[in-house]
DNA sequence: CCGATACGCATTTTT
DNA sequence: TGCGTATCGG
């Protein structure tokens, strides 16, 4: 249904801004479409431009739904709609699937027993519930291995498969028993109510969530179809079953959507993604216009070429013929080296020459490879030759310690019912409510099917049995927390959120803790209350009133890693896995590791694995502008051992019309892995490299602050001093009466030696002291344990 | 609570 | 090999 009434003076010339395959499918919009975006056609072009022409003809930006996979997708469509058409895009829905859904879901909630205030539960809220879930059980978590649990529960709940049908159906039942994990659908069961219990929602079930409000309440669904009345979808060959299907419930009446997608870039399989969504699009869509964009802007010809060949080897796909009328461009070559290391010098030494040669920056170079393992021997490598360079795929901030557990505090105080945020916070910073406690609690809560915060709420009527003591702390618990509750909506985040960090006590327990990682630490607080007072003033400026705590972790909860601001475009080689690169281009690409068992995986053996991987392979040659060069080794170091390898059997695939094949390009076959790098380079020095590329995924709204790293390797000796260790257990030191000590006693310790006891706290078997010793540095010491002698 | 030590295990990961 | 986690001991 499109309304012909241009009122909009036409601005956009699409006859011009667009071939001819991408204005067809722009101007469609009587029902179904779909198209087929080859890599490099241009496919967020006609997105973009899809959306500037619906608002021309009589779509109101509230009637358009946009739907993304990643915030980075949607923020950048965001910003081309808001050049094209300026104000006239403001009210359009436009972001990713989870985050519209769970905009729904929070104005739908009480509809389906949830509050607005509800958590969505990240990946480790998950593994760690289904942990206590496997416990309380008492199942084997050898066995029930929380992360294939999370796996299969997450699969069934990306088939809409709820827990008693997943009960009902003997199918799964046996499929579990054979699988040795008969129980699951129990684990499933009681992990779904103490969700709900909880208040959250995991990434999942913001889909099957809205799935089910769409279906039992056809009510709400028909104001949420009205409403939206044309949606557009990108990479709909990465949709789930439960995507498709609230797409298909929201669209039923209207018909009016359009997704865009290549079926040849299906990459993410194992995440749920189904093929079959945008294979089959015109059986589930009737009379479903389908459109091609063949013309591919980004690579040469050859590549372009090469790539083609490459993917006419799978059987399962929509024919399309992609193109390019750029230049021919080079062959590609194809390098063997000795070893990975050889590998990775020969990468360098290309680099170099490219460098050179086409005055590339470092920027627009990328390293590919299948394993985030393989970026080891490329940073050692790049270390040692002095190539910038800057690894994706390491934790994101918000999965730091630090982080997580100043999260966890505003989770609760918003949600008390958050059980995880619960178990995490209750003793950190330590307030003496120990492991025992949260179990009776945890235990009292499932006796009474009620949520923790419940049971602490009201102790004694759901007969909570721990002592006196322990009882007032957590009354001091939980007033401290409902407090802070009593604030949300007076306070902006960042006010509130200090005063929960500081009178939290969690500042007080960094500060102080004056090692290198104590300092990390202490920024990375520093940058996450930064990024809460931008929050705050980009709201305020942008003269919104939405700047509680509330809508920060709104916000912030779905939020990943790849959300990178990147204010800061340092000139450096970008090395990241292939999945990671999708959606990118780079003038020069490097695809390393292509060997057998790891490129294709060795995990990978049936024939749907086997063509998914050749599309992996596929979306890394075609994220080559003019530059792609293919490398393997001969051996190969993994698991500590070099192994042997061949050439992946992709490279068969390819038409060696489009290769240059080369054996190794430089004669240093005597290359050694050394076991001691020259440089300061040691393993913490690696990780901590992949904590400070991890800093560069902090969100549009996080400042980064300029963490000069210099990572401090404290090399451990080679241990040969071994044998000295067996201390014969003096008998003169044991542990000491509490009542002996106090603030300004001086102990001797039989490790750490002398100390200053600065303050003693606790009663009973709890009683700790803090001791700073002269020479070890500060200890926090349960008496119950310590061995030591009181001096004065 | 914290640190040392042992043990098992090891793809990809948009949200 | 080397990491993340479980476990134990002070």
């Amino acid at each position: 249904m499109c309304i012909f009434t241009p009122k909009i003076q036409k601005m956009i010339d699409y006859e011009k801004e667009l071939n001819e395959s991408q204005l067809r499918a722009v101007t469609y919009c009587e029902g179904p479409s779909l198209v087929i975006a080859g890599a490099g056609s241009g496919k967020t072009r006609v997105l973009t431009y899809k959306i500037a022409y619906l608002l021309e003809h009589g779509y109101k930006p509230w009637n358009i739904l946009a739907l993304t996979f990643t915030n980075k997708a949607a923020r950048e469509m965001r910003e081309r709609i808001t050049s094209q058409v300026g104000d006239d895009s403001v009210g359009l829905w436009m972001g990713t699937f989870h985050s519209i859904f769970a905009r729904i879901l929070r104005a739908e909630a009480a509809t389906l027993g949830f509050t607005s205030n509800y958590t969505i539960y990240d990946a480790a809220d998950q593994k760690s519930l289904l942990k206590s879930i496997i416990k309380e059980m008492e199942l084997d978590d050898k066995v029930y291995k929380p992360a294939s649990v999370a796996a299969q529960i997450s699969n069934a709940k990306n088939q809409l498969i709820l827990p008693d049908r997943y009960a009902a159906n003997p199918a799964y039942l046996e499929a579990d028993a054979s699988r040795k994990m008969p129980k699951l659908h129990e684990i499933y069961s009681r992990y779904w109510k103490r969700c709900h219990q909880a208040d959250a929602m995991d990434f999942d079930d913001l889909l099957v969530h809205t799935a089910e409000l769409f279906n039992y309440y056809p009510d709400v669904l028909k104001r949420y179809a009205d409403r939206f009345r044309y949606i557009l979808v990108d990479e709909y060959q990465d949709t789930n079953y439960a995507q498709h299907y609230i797409i298909r419930q929201l669209t039923q009446q209207s018909q009016n959507v359009c997704v865009v997608g290549d079926d040849a870039q299906s990459i993410y399989s194992f995440r749920g993604a189904r093929i079959d969504n945008i294979l089959n699009f015109t059986k589930q869509f009737a009379g479903a216009q389908i459109f091609k964009l063949e013309r591919n802007y980004r690579s040469t010809k050859t590549i372009v070429q090469a790539a083609n060949s490459l993917i006419d080897k799978n059987k399962n796909q929509i024919h399309k013929e992609v193109f390019s009328e750029n230049g021919e461009g080079e062959r590609i070559p194809v390098i063997e080296a000795y070893s990975d290391l050889e590998e990775s010098a020969i990468v360098a030494q290309r680099i170099r020459d490219l460098k050179r040669r086409e005055q590339l920056n470092y920027s627009d170079i990328a390293i590919l490879y299948r394993t985030n393992a393989q970026s080891r021997t490329f940073e050692e490598t790049f270390r040692r030759e002095n190539l910038p360079y800057r690894i994706y795929g390491g934790l994101s901030f918000y999965q730091r310690k630090e982080v997580k557990d100043i999260i966890a505090y505003f989770r609760l105080v918003l949600n008390p019912n958050d059980e995880e945020a619960f178990k995490r916070i209750i003793n950190v910073p330590a307030r003496g409510i120990g492991a025992t406690t949260v179990g009776k609690i945890v235990d009292c809560a499932n006796a009474q099917t009620v949520s923790l915060w419940n049971v602490l709420s009201n102790p004694e009527l759901v007969g909570l049995n721990v002592n006196k003591g322990t009882l007032s702390k957590l009354y001091k618990f939980r007033e401290m927390i409902a407090a802070w509750h009593e604030l949300l909506d007076e306070q902006d985040a960042y006010v509130l959120g200090q005063q929960i960090v500081r009178e939290s006590g969690l500042i007080a327990e960094l500060f102080g803790d004056n090692t290198p990682e104590g300092m990390a630490r202490q920024e990375n607080v520093n940058e996450l209350l930064t990024g809460l007072h931008d929050f705050v003033e980009t709201v305020r400026e942008e003269g919104g009133s939405d700047m509680g705590l509330r809508d920060f972790l709104a916000e912030v909860s779905l939020l990943s890693d790849l959300d990178t601001d990147d204010g800061d475009s340092e000139d450096k080689i970008t090395l990241m896995t292939v999945h990671s690169a999708k959606g990118l281009e780079f003038d020069a690409v490097f695809v390393v590791g292509m060997e057998r068992d790891l490129f294709p995986s060795q995990m990978s053996n049936t024939l749907s694995e086997l063509e998914e991987e050749r599309r992996l392979f596929y979306v890394a040659i075609t994220r080559a502008k003019r530059h792609c060069v293919i490398t393997h080794a001969k051996s190969r170091y993994r698991y500590g051992q070099t192994e042997m390898s061949n050439p992946s059997p992709f490279l068969k695939d390819l038409d060696d019309h489009y290769l240059d094949i080369q054996s190794s390009g430089v004669e240093r076959p005597s290359m050694e892995r050394s076991r001691v790098s020259i440089n300061p380079v040691g393993n913490r020095g690696f990780s901590s490299v992949h904590r400070n590329s991890a800093e560069d995924g902090a969100p549009v709204f996080i400042r980064r602050s300029s963490t000069a790293s210099s990572p401090v390797s404290s090399r451990t000796p080679v241990s040969s001093v071994r044998s000295s260790v067996p201390s014969s257990k003096s008998a003169s030191s044991s542990p000491a009466q509490s009542g002996d000590l106090h603030a300004g006693s001086v102990i001797e310790h039989e490790r750490f030696g002398i100390g200053d006891v600065l303050s003693v706290t606790g009663t009973g078997e709890n009683t700790k002291a803090v001791v700073k010793f002269r020479h070890a540095g500060e200890k926090q010491l349960l008496l119950k344990f310590a061995r030591f002698k009181i001096i004065s």
